[in-house]
DNA sequence: CTATAGGGTTGGAAAAGTCAACTCTCTCTG
DNA sequence: CAGAGAGAGTTGACTTTTCCAACCCTATAG
């Protein structure tokens, strides 16, 4: 319409399907290979009710796409699509940002998850 | 630590900072170089208590600066910090993902530039 | 005297998120 | 065979956020 107040932009468009809460962690886990709804919520701490609604609109949008993997207790599994992988771009680019500007809460040993573990805190004020 | 349930993780970190609504789209806006409340309020739609909240939460994580450009009508303007400013990877990222895969509908009318889009395709680029 | 810009604050309703518990179907262990 | 999981959700009560419209205050422009 005429007052036109929020600019169209394809962030907000990118945000509008990835920016809920949790919508993004979740595709880390399965940028991770972690495919299982359990896992899914074990690793990322989303409630189980939300991380259902979370995968069905993900899914709706095209960027996590459901497998049935086992038939009479039906098992579902959760893949990316290619729509999906291509997000790794910007979970690279948050890691990054994350590293340098919001480590803290990093405390584990292992495979931590943006890539290699390198744990070197006092980032902080880039001192060493 | 118990459990340890969420892994602990720099994207996580990034997001527990610019994860909540808004955030990203008013970093966008000042990527803009737009500095003002009201023009933020309206390019990006935010309400304006929600705005005023987003706004105090940047500045305490230091992505955004406050800063007065105006003595007696007291009067302020945000700014990008340095880690404000590096968050444009993350910006780029998420605007080429969300040209190739969460644009179209916004084609014509659609101000909100992205509701509820059902995607029907993109002839455009890729032909078919 | 009114209007507008600018940067908010307030209060109440509506929507989302959280939590614990429960379901249902198998399979595995003793 | 009983009981304990795994796996993928669902349900209902409860709490927190968001949203919206209206209000405040200062100051300049008409």
């Amino acid at each position: 319409m005429a007052e036109s107040s929020p600019r169209p932009c394809t962030v907000a468009a990118a945000l509008n399907v990835l920016g809920e809460k949790w919508s993004l962690l979740v595709i880390r886990e399965l940028a991770f290979r972690v495919h299982r709804f359990d896992a899914i919520a074990k690793n990322t701490g989303a409630p189980r009710d939300i991380l259902t609604s979370r995968l069905r609109r993900l899914e709706a949008a095209g960027v996590v796409e459901r497998r049935q993997y086992h038939d009479h207790p039906v098992r579902f599994e959760y893949h990316l699509t290619e729509a999906g992988n291509e997000l790794r771009p910007v979970l690279l680019s948050l890691a990054q940002w994350g590293e340098r500007w919001a480590a803290e809460a990093t405390v584990a040993f292992t495979h931590s998850c943006g890539e290699d573990l390198d744990l070197v805190h006092t980032c902080r004020a880039c001192g060493e």
